[in-house]
RNA sequence: UGCCCGAUAGUAUAAAGGUAGUACGACAGAUUUUGAUUCUGUUUGUCUUGGUUCGAAUCCAGGUCGGGCAACCA
């Protein structure tokens, strides 16, 4: 099957590489700054890193770039390693930036002794002021031609501590004129006195990105660092270090991130949705990270099914969220179960069928296994789904209505007589005959319903609190929206319920996912507690009539 | 006004000079005790102008449009 599937460039660049003999295993990374929780992007960096090593026979390194210790918490690390593992993938080695710093702080002493790097007593406006802009050349920092041997003292005395945060950096000699902004003597070590997740206080120095990353993948000897797009103009710099260190040849590729239409996609975003209470936190079921879509109930599969289909190149993407659920709908219709669940009630009375009477009726667990069943309660009253009634059907209408018949699933053929409404308007109660002879799986009645409803019985469904999602934001694009991207949240995101449940649903696990028939799948949430059951609607079913309407 | 990426149906993604295909969506029909699922069919596309070539989505040149680059963030 992945014979015939066409290959995505990564994957093209990796097997030229090992027909020519560059390499003959290969090793990823994937590189997560622990300052947040994974989203949904990061899965698809980390099919596509876990996935190309697995395909080519090689491993993939999970590492840290814990370079910046005031964003960074071991919370953080926890979670991702979670989440990585949840997804159904395993590193061969765990590592850090902060492993490496001894040895960055080598090499940047290499660097400085073959006059490649000096040390800036700029302020960092300073700094900014000569850099020049994108269509003017910067100029030199009048530090710029500082002795090595001065260098190398005072870059031994910012390590010893004895400057204050900004006084001082070290940066490349590289050429204030190039087109590439980044090729401008960039910064590579900046001072903060600050506490470490790992490394404590053993620092008051830390090295920039770009002189972390690519010595990282360097010391690992990792063959295909595979990025997102924005460090295009980085890699310049990537192998310019590489290059003046004489070190493992690591390569960086860029890929286009991921982008989720009706949500936010950046770690800066999501982090002031959960710090302003607009969500319950980094996993609300409402939050594209990992930890929510797991809340919500997507699966591992559909997650991993998702990033297969989506492709990877290298040009922008607004992918649309229906292929997501698409998905998760495509798992869940194979693997959950049925049950029945009334999410707006209102009553359905039976009027020929006997008070106080009680049928035992079974119903399939899975559509196409007959053979797996459960018993249902059936009584005289049942409670229904309000809008699988309506007081004058529209056309094409195949449920409730005065005069009309309808099936109740498992059980038997009603008719509608009457109904009655509240002074608000509100139908309250609805009366209907039953056909004896129309009981399902024996049916001689030779009527035929064009529907068929859901129900649980009024005397036995058990109540539960049923939190119904929909998307977060009301455009397509917040980021790109006018304004803060917060005024777009959807006021409807989510919408609480109490529903009449099937008893059989009081033995649910944290493990079982449902599908409440014609409603949608829906899973326990982490708040359900044995005697009060929370359920999240993970997606509802594609709805065919919600179209006609 | 510099440099760097990119441009194929509504959304993604293939086609390595030779039939523009696939998935999701949409639409239509069949089946259905879930208006679900399943099945069948249909629709819609190479940014533009030149050039090279028997032949261009593909190669070349110009243009247009979109994105990125001026954090002591990653």
């Amino acid at each position: 099957m992945s014979e015939e599937k066409s290959l995505n460039f990564l994957e093209e660049i990796i097997e030229a590489d090992i027909a020519s003999g560059k390499h003959t295993s290969i090793l990823t990374r994937f590189p997560p700054e622990p300052n947040g929780y994974l989203h949904i992007g990061h899965s698809k960096s980390i099919c596509l890193n876990f996935g190309l090593s697995a395909r080519y026979g090689g491993k993939t390194n999970l590492r840290f770039d814990d370079t910046n210790p005031v964003t960074e918490d071991t919370e953080y690390v926890e979670s991702i390693k979670e989440d990585i593992q949840w997804l159904g993938f395993q590193w061969a080695d765990v590592f850090y930036a902060s492993d490496y710093f001894e040895q960055l702080y080598g090499f940047a002493v290499q660097l400085i002794e073959k006059g490649l790097a000096y040390v800036d007593d700029s302020s960092p406006e300073q700094i900014a002021a000569l850099k020049g802009t994108p269509t003017e050349p910067g100029k030199d920092s009048p530090f710029r031609n500082r002795g090595i041997e001065e260098n190398l003292a005072l870059f031994t005395a910012m390590r010893a501590g004895q400057y204050k945060d900004g006084e001082k950096v070290l940066r490349a000699k590289i050429d204030m004129a190039s087109p590439n902004m980044h090729m401008r003597d960039p910064i590579l070590y900046r001072i903060k006195h600050a506490h470490h997740h790992r490394t404590g206080d053993a620092w008051c120095i830390y090295p920039m990105y770009d002189f972390a990353h690519g010595q990282s993948d360097s010391i690992e000897k990792i063959t295909h660092s595979i990025c997102t797009l924005e460090f295009i103009p980085h890699r310049p710099l990537y192998e310019w270090c590489i290059d003046q260190l004489g070190i493992y040849p690591s390569r960086q590729y860029e890929f286009a991130r991921l982008n989720l239409n009706y949500t936010v996609m950046s770690k800066r975003k999501l982090l002031q949705l959960v710090n302003e209470k607009h969500v319950d936190g980094w996993d609300d079921p409402r939050m594209p990270t990992i930890s929510g879509l797991r809340r919500r109930g997507y699966t591992p599969a559909s997650i991993r099914n998702f990033c297969d289909r989506i492709g990877v190149a290298k040009r922008d993407n607004l992918i649309d969220v229906g292929l997501l659920e698409f998905c998760i709908r495509e798992d869940l219709n194979l693997t959950s179960k049925r049950a029945m669940a009334v999410l707006d009630p209102v009553k359905l009375i039976i009027t020929n069928y006997e008070a106080g009477k009680v049928e035992e009726l079974t119903s399939e667990n899975y559509p196409d296994n007959a053979a797996d069943t459960r018993v249902l309660p059936f009584g005289r009253e049942l409670w229904i789904e309000q809008e699988d009634f309506m007081e004058v059907p529209a056309k094409k209408w195949f449920r409730l209505a005065p005069g009309m018949l309808v099936r109740l699933k498992s059980a038997y053929i009603v008719q509608c007589e009457s109904f009655d409404k509240d002074d608000a308007g509100n139908v309250t109660a609805i009366y209907c005959t039953y056909i004896p002879e129309s009981k399902s799986g024996q049916d001689s009645s030779g009527l035929t319903a064009k529907g068929t409803i859901h129900w649980v019985s009024a005397a036995h469904a058990i109540q539960a609190e049923v939190r119904l999602y929909e998307r977060l934001f009301g455009v397509e694009n917040p980021a790109s929206e006018e304004g803060d991207f917060k005024s777009y949240i959807n006021p409807d995101s989510l919408k609480v319920v109490t529903a009449y449940l099937e008893p059989s649903l009081a033995n649910a696990t944290a493990a079982d996912r449902f599908q409440f028939i014609r409603k949608g799948y829906f899973c326990l949430d982490k708040m359900a507690t044995p005697g009060y059951p929370v359920f999240n609607r993970t997606v509802t079913l594609k709805d065919a009539w919600g179209k006609i309407k």
